[in-house]
DNA sequence: CTGAAAGCGCTTACAG
DNA sequence: CTGAAAGCGCTTACAG
């Protein structure tokens, strides 16, 4: 059925159906037709076709989300965080019948004039998740997009661009602070990521606290070995540091992945967490509860972040004013569980 | 840019340019015409207009993803499945410049119109994630979709329907007899879903597996009680059946987060996994291995599905033949880790 | 307040 | 082999 078909059953013209169905009927269109319409319209069935109003608008009702295949391609380890964000972009986007692109995002330099041409002709507006900060600023320089595009959780510290981001520096820094304040002198940091960026962003935080409270920094107390898999570098670094001879008393994982993989070295060699040694996280809920102990740690807000990302990107692409670059900061979040305890 | 343009700079009409970049030009247009098509078409970076394909070719280049909105909503425990499910249908997708539309389907009975009238103007193609099969037959015939459409991991038992399945019965029923082969005589099962309908499925498989060896089946071997959170589940059956007099010396848990609760229990019990009772689970291998003693537990071919599903809906939406229904049996594998062992 | 008409960017018969 | 033209289903000036 086509709004031409439903024009005839009002009779009235298209023109009239087309104000109606799209609300902008007050004061243009009589009040009896306007309901004559909508009544049809409803017994009908009748949707606009998205394809007709895609043309005419010059709007394609589909949003692209770019983010890393090895997100993408292997969900299983620690990549959770990016399917609970695309879960909650597409069920956002969905309520204002947009649909979603995933775009595959690896080599940042080769792929400007394929990717720019794709987004261009496709979408009306574009997420970056959690895209590498040194390496999205150029290519959002030399992609110069015309469309609205927000990058999700990565600090670009630039504000010209349009990003929503925790302050990941600031966190640690508390959480160390904290672990201070209650009497730790010897605090371990272990890394569970694989992007050397956003741990240097954590290690800058940890390096922070103990200076402040004139603390000396050991290098030995950094585990920050590469490897794949984020459980496997907690399980390996809970060996290398509990065969030391004056081991941490407490151990911030910068990811929770990472403290899983620790408390399961820990529990096999009967080393009692929070008793021998305390434990923080940092990552997301999902997996958090799964160990004994369960892991105390710092909650990242992906999802307040993805469906910021989907309000302010709507809001721009519905709007016909343009928009003022953005830059939004969210908070991460201390959920206190049995791998640690802290007064706050 | 569009296709006007760039037929006057290679100096033809846009159909010989619709031709040529659509690969259709064999034997239709000079070949020294299509390759200057060709070459000022990467030149400039240029792509088809979606809105203009998609009017002219009533495709809509949309597929549709309907799931319970607890599966959007609440990605934390147990509902990974979902997560994975859609992180590899949107890549896919994608790769055909396809884009997707998540769809939440609750309420079966009311929505048939909405759904319907939603899904035919906007969408080429439906896929189903894992529906209640009681419900969504009932839904598919009412629908009557003229479009295509699969049902992933719902055994329907119906050939006129399309769907993608394993057979949970056959599955829990191989398992169990391993168990009793094993030696095991008291045997428990756990049901960690929400879905009554699918707990049945495997229940049919216990009861069918026991009654093959002639064990006598014990009411309060199963532990069905209906709670939201599945990890509880385990956890609390753990406490029963621990308490017993004489418990199982083995369990099976039909889904893995339940598994994890029992193990969490136990683990604060000092009770030995798999020394006292050996475990398996059922389900994702996402949380798996983040308990200690890692779960042995047959693992849904969640992925493979949610790509079959994929494969054979473009096969079906860019096919002009219309299309048998399919009916496409996946199986269930045994991972073998440290909560029970087999000899395979 | 209403309707006829132009036009969004394509593809596909169809005439040459 | 090539190009002019119709038409997909809408929205939005524009004329009445």
């Amino acid at each position: 059925m086509t709004i031409k078909e439903l024009a005839k059953l009002a009779n009235t013209s298209t023109a009239t159906v087309s104000l109606v169905l799209n609300g902008k009927w007050q004061k243009m269109v009589r009040p009896d037709i306007a309901k004559k319409v909508q009544e049809l319209s409803k017994q009908h069935n009748f949707t606009l076709n998205i394809a007709g109003r895609s043309l005419v608008m010059q709007r394609n009702f589909r949003v692209a989300v770019c983010a890393g295949s090895s997100l993408i391609d292997h969900p299983v380890m620690g990549a959770y965080s990016f399917h609970e964000q695309l879960g909650i972009i597409s069920a956002e986007l969905s309520k204002s019948s947009y649909s979603i692109d995933i775009i595959r995002q690896d080599n940042y330099e080769n792929e400007i004039e394929g990717l720019g041409c794709r987004l261009q002709s496709n979408c009306d507006g574009v997420i970056f998740l959690s895209p590498v900060a040194s390496k999205i600023k150029p290519l959002l320089e030399k992609l110069a997009l015309k469309m609205p595009y927000v990058v999700v959780d990565s600090d670009l510290k630039n504000r010209s661009f349009n990003y929503i981001y925790t302050d990941m520096t600031s966190s640690v820094k508390n959480i160390i602070t904290s672990l201070i304040k209650k009497g730790h002198k010897r605090i371990g940091i272990i890394r569970g990521e694989s992007s050397n960026e956003r741990f240097e962003q954590k290690l800058d935080g940890y390096k922070k606290a103990l200076s402040l409270s004139k603390i000396k920094y050991l290098p030995e107390f950094v585990l920050a070995d590469y490897l794949e898999d984020s459980f496997l570098k907690g399980y390996l670094a809970a060996k290398k540091i509990l065969a030391m001879q004056k081991p941490p008393t407490a151990i911030f994982c910068t990811d929770n992945c990472c403290g899983i993989g620790f408390i399961q070295y820990a529990n096999k060699n009967k080393i009692n967490i929070p008793g021998d040694i305390e434990l923080v996280g940092f990552g997301d809920e999902a997996i958090s509860m799964f160990s004994t102990p369960r892991l105390t740690y710092l909650k990242r807000p992906v999802r307040e972040m993805a469906k910021k990302a989907v309000e302010i990107l709507l809001e721009w692409i519905e709007g016909k004013n343009g928009y003022e670059p953005l830059r939004y900061e969210f908070k991460e979040e201390l959920i206190i569980q049995e791998t640690a305890f802290f007064k706050v």
